[in-house]
DNA sequence: CGGTTATGCTGAGGTTCCCTCGGGTTCGGT
DNA sequence: ACCGAACCCGAGGGAACCTCAGCATAACCG
């Protein structure tokens, strides 16, 4: 019943969706997530079906554009985990975070609009906020009831800022927000 | 040269006018700045070629719908340089201006785009802003080199929130940002 | 009140992008 | 070499954007 010994995957096909992936990384880059898919496939060198038929939406095609940058962003967040001060281990987090969630502009907006297709990423990305907020708070580090949801609130923000400000700018009003939020 | 002696403008493109500003802002309070033009036009029972008459942009059309409401936001925001206490007075001032450039949800990134268009609204906004930062300032309130820049990046993050996240949250964001600069 | 003229309205149409789907192609397996 | 599944193609229907030539009509004038 499930052993179905599927078949290997055609040569093509694993062609098509590395091509498509890397255009689409230059053109998110370029001109943010709501980028035409039509241009993006045109530069794969690939019919508009082509793409639909591995990203059956834009929301999926940026998923796995994440996934596949995901891995060194997760080993940080573990690392941190061990770092000797709390405080200071969770804002390299959010920084680290924001960076990341800056490469395409309109990034933000998709990962708030937490849809079904990012659930793992993100997932994965709360856990790792949530642990390191609760050793902060364990230490004393952390101001009032600060929760790991307004830690995701302000990377989201963060990284929308940096997409529609300069990123000094951005970075100056993450500070302001760390500052807030974490006992000096 | 000048005196043109210019003809009174019609009633119908008054009507016409009019009715388009009142649908416009109910649509975008449902569906945000980037809902369709066409139902715009449509729900105000116009050609769609009436509207682009009328607004020649998406964005002239926000700034006419912003322009229209912003005479109460103003009024505030000088009332609050009399306040006794800046720190108070500014933070008022932010929370106001969020909640106000909350109203529809994309706003945020129209005003960050800091189109021509919407000149004339942004810079008595920044100008009230800076005012009151100076007088914090003065008091001793702020911390650090906080500018009126800083400010107003607050203020379009936190708006952004608001549109994205539930607006509890986002309040909560505005008040660890406040936190971080403004010295309790 | 009728005529004149500027002002404003209309809506078809060119363009871009979205997404689907039937038919043709190509690859993996034997 | 050949079968069948897996995959690719691209036309095409929708939606929205924006323009423009031609028509309608409101303001003005005698």
């Amino acid at each position: 019943m499930t052993g179905a010994a599927t078949r290997r995957p055609r040569a093509d096909a694993l062609r098509n969706r590395e091509r498509l992936l890397a255009e689409a990384d230059a053109v998110f880059r370029e001109q943010g997530t709501g980028a035409s898919l039509e241009g993006v496939a045109r530069r794969a060198g690939v019919a508009i079906g082509t793409l639909y038929g591995h990203f059956p939406t834009r929301t999926a095609l940026i998923a796995a554009l994440l996934d596949a940058r995901n891995r060194e962003l997760f080993a940080h967040g573990d690392a941190l985990a061990e770092h000797p001060d709390p405080a200071l281990a969770l804002a390299d987090w959010v920084r680290a975070v924001v960076r990341h969630a800056a490469a395409y502009q309109g990034l933000a907006a998709v990962l708030a609009a937490r849809s079904d297709e990012l659930q793992d990423s993100c997932h994965r990305l709360t856990a790792i906020g949530e642990r390191l907020v609760d050793r902060a708070r364990a230490a004393g580090a952390l101001r009032g009831d600060t929760t790991g949801a307004d830690v995701f609130t302000l990377m989201n923000a963060a990284a929308w800022a940096r997409g529609h400000d300069t990123p000094a700018q951005a970075d100056r009003l993450l500070d302001l927000a760390l500052a807030g939020m974490i006992v000096g």
